[in-house]
DNA sequence: GTCCAGGATACTG
DNA sequence: CAGTATCATGGA
């Protein structure tokens, strides 16, 4: 990854196939979000590095992603930490040219690539977020899923005012294995849910469960390992590997959103069935995540 | 009031 | 095994 360290400023030079802005659509699909916030076309987002607090401010200059640090300057290692970070977060470092070769031969997915042209997927670096970001949204609608998470945020995770604003990070495992059911069943999770995240938080925390494991593993074991915990069916495993681990063959194909985007691009009357859809999806193959990914961008118009 | 949301699990025949 | 009840709440 080419970037630039000018100081007080990181520019990044982005890879050939990069929208800037359209990947802060994505970001700025939901009101509720809690961990970034968008102004004036800049991304802010609170990470913590090296045991430090540091607020980004990512922007977008002269075929430039530039990087802006509204706490001060931190040291040269926390920046090259930050720029692995923002690479994995953008998924900055995939060469798309397969991809838009394979959709420009696609009737579902011809035209999308053309509409979000540059459009990355915007990972979840952090695997217990992940995780339990993917739990909370199980079978409830989106913008419930957002309230729980805002609860979530904001009870267990740790957060710094600045001019005004409140800038939050997402809980720790650390501090999430230590909570009873109770906890979260104050917030309105089920007792499903909060066995799920509370049981997810603890299989991190034993390490019988991190990224790095996952990563080294080829998709067929990812699902595995990842299924294997309670509360992970395919679903889950598949946005997980498809948003952290960055899987390009991930596909949660059962996924209503997918279902619903494929339903208003092919001007059905009802949702395709899963026959139809791995149809579809076999002219995907090695690219179902970024099929999945555009498909549910075309969402939020 | 009914139906469905970015599902998973335990139970039943 | 394949089908079914259950979870729990919000929004259309």
């Amino acid at each position: 990854m080419q970037w630039r360290d000018q100081g007080t400023l990181i520019e990044i030079v982005p890879p050939k196939e990069f929208s800037f802005r359209e990947c802060l659509v994505f970001l700025g699909r939901s009101n509720q979000e809690v961990l970034h916030r968008i102004q004036n076309q800049q991304l802010f987002k609170l990470v913590k590095i090296m045991n430090e607090l540091i607020l980004l401010k990512i922007g977008w200059k002269n075929h430039r992603m530039t990087i802006e640090f509204p706490m001060g300057e931190p040291t040269w290692l926390i920046k090259e930490e930050v720029v692995h970070y923002i690479c994995n977060w953008f998924d900055l470092e995939r060469d798309l040219s397969g991809f838009y070769e394979m959709a420009s031969k696609d009737t579902v997915l011809q035209s999308l690539i053309t509409k979000y042209d540059g459009l990355r997927i915007i990972g979840i670096p952090d695997l217990f977020e992940a995780l339990t970001w993917a739990i909370m949204g199980q079978q409830i609608n989106l913008s419930f899923a957002y309230t729980l998470k805002k609860r979530f945020v904001e009870h267990f995770g740790e957060k710094i005012d600045i001019e005004g604003d409140t800038f939050w990070l997402y809980p720790t495992f650390e501090a999430i294995a230590l909570l009873e059911v109770d906890a979260l069943r104050k917030l309105q999770f089920t007792t499903r849910k909060a066995e799920y995240v509370i049981g997810t938080a603890r299989a991190i925390a034993t390490g019988k469960l991190s990224k790095q494991l996952l990563i080294e593993l080829d998709a067929e074991l990812q699902q595995e390992v990842l299924v294997n915990i309670k509360g992970i069916g395919p679903w889950t495993a598949h946005y997980v590997m498809m948003k952290c681990l960055l899987t390009q063959s991930a596909f949660p194909m059962t996924d209503v959103g997918l279902h619903l985007a494929l339903k208003a691009q092919l001007g059905l009357d009802v949702k395709p069935d899963l026959d139809e859809i791995k149809k579809m999806a076999s002219n995907w193959s090695g690219w179902e995540a970024y099929a999945t990914f555009y498909l549910w961008r075309s969402l939020y118009e």
